[in-house]
DNA sequence: TAAAATTTTTAGACCAACCTAAAAATAAAA
DNA sequence: TTTTATTTTTAGGTTGGTCTAAAAATTTTA
């Protein structure tokens, strides 16, 4: 009883509420779905009156427990497809988004749980991302950004907080994928890049850009 | 630049034009689309302006080549998904159809193609039909309702008329799946229903309803 | 060939999902 | 606390896809 437009917004808000610890604004859902305010407005009556979101006028909106718990299976539908299409088909991690973006609305409980029997229950996705379970809950696992990182401290890639293509593709040349671990040699003051030693002793000079969306997990040398 | 509607209103009229050899008629496509001879007017004149199908009024339809292409790709895409849920998942044969009807629908060449090699580009979906390769091509194969055999033929199982799951989970119980080879000892005047032994010398009884919705491939003996 | 039955199309509405432009409410600045 | 700027909603319209009821075309029957 829920279309795709209904479940992408659903899905943009659960989003959005998770960094901002606010209600949800009208214009960030625009931004986020790329669309108006004014289309938005419209969506949000419809999900209100389906009592997805707690909806006030001008006081922005907030996910009751169906819809957190539809945007929840949502996002685990989405993951467990990327899982699919990298583990089983064979794609980068750079091309799986806009695939998962479609499957993830294809209906049908028994074959999520099959296909998450399948990929042998991953906790993460190609992206390091956590994959909620049947009963949408997932853990936390605690991570820094590479940028927070002290000199000589040690970590182990665990994600990533940009999801784009032209990111995930230049961390794929340079050889920086989930599960390699690196040390920060120094950061420069002038412009916050960073020098990293790799596990093989080779060394990377990364920019701030990247060292401000890379995940890691912190390793006691 | 085809809408999910569109892709099933294409399907249906492949699938009437391949059975009967004229012009489709509007409620035809109604009747398969389960919907109103209305809407269908509604729908042929949006393919038409797309240049889909050839469409006079009051004369029925025809698919274009272009029209005859997507319909052929969504077939490969629908089959190909079953093979997969089958092979892969686990599912029945009579529990794939309505999640292929949706996963036929996710766009992405690349993804299709991908898919076909991981199941080692099978040539029949787990009910026995053709998929056509990546060319929208597939051969003809021979193919005898158990109806049509006389007394002391053999055959193997390898297709179905009806796919509706009640027939398919019949056939499933009593041990009549893709493969299986039996040969039809005699048929009853009254009622046409017919008596076959299997390969283990069991013998069944089928009614005429099941014969005429069974295929086989004849051996020689 | 004229009348009756069937098939198909049109007319007119509805709903979901989008849009632009204008109005209203809220927040920020003076 | 006014004024200004920002955010959000409303008003009104478009498109795709559906519907029912009525009209038109075609086919069948008499
Ligand atoms: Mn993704
Ligand atoms: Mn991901
Ligand atoms: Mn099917
Ligand atoms: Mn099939």
């Amino acid at each position: 009883m829920t279309s795709q437009a209904e479940e992408n917004y659903l899905k943009a808000i659960f989003k959005i509420a998770e960094k901002e610890n606010k209600a949800v604004q009208t214009n960030a859902v625009a931004a986020a779905m790329q669309t108006t305010a004014a289309s938005v407005t419209d969506m949000l009556k419809r999900l209100a009156e389906k009592n997805l979101i707690a909806y006030e006028k001008y006081r922005g909106v907030q996910l009751t427990d169906a819809g957190c718990r539809l945007a929840t299976d949502l996002i685990r539908k989405h993951r467990l497809w990327e899982v699919f299409l990298v583990e089983k088909l064979g794609f980068a991690w750079d091309e799986v988004h806009d695939l998962a973006e479609q499957l993830e609305h294809v209906q049908g409980d028994e074959l999520v749980q099959r296909l998450d029997t399948y990929l042998n229950n991953p906790r993460f996705d190609p992206h390091g991302d956590p994959i909620p379970d049947a009963e949408g809950r997932w853990e936390f696992r605690p991570q820094t950004l590479l940028a927070n990182l002290e000199p000589g401290e040690q970590g182990i890639i665990t994600g990533v907080q940009e999801h784009s293509s032209a990111f995930l593709q230049y961390l794929g040349q340079v050889g920086l994928t989930l599960g390699v671990s690196l040390q920060l040699v120094e950061r420069i003051d002038y412009d916050q890049s960073v020098r990293v030693r790799l596990h093989d002793a080779r060394e990377l000079t990364l920019s701030e850009k990247v060292s401000k969306n890379l995940f890691l997990k912190i390793e006691n040398t």
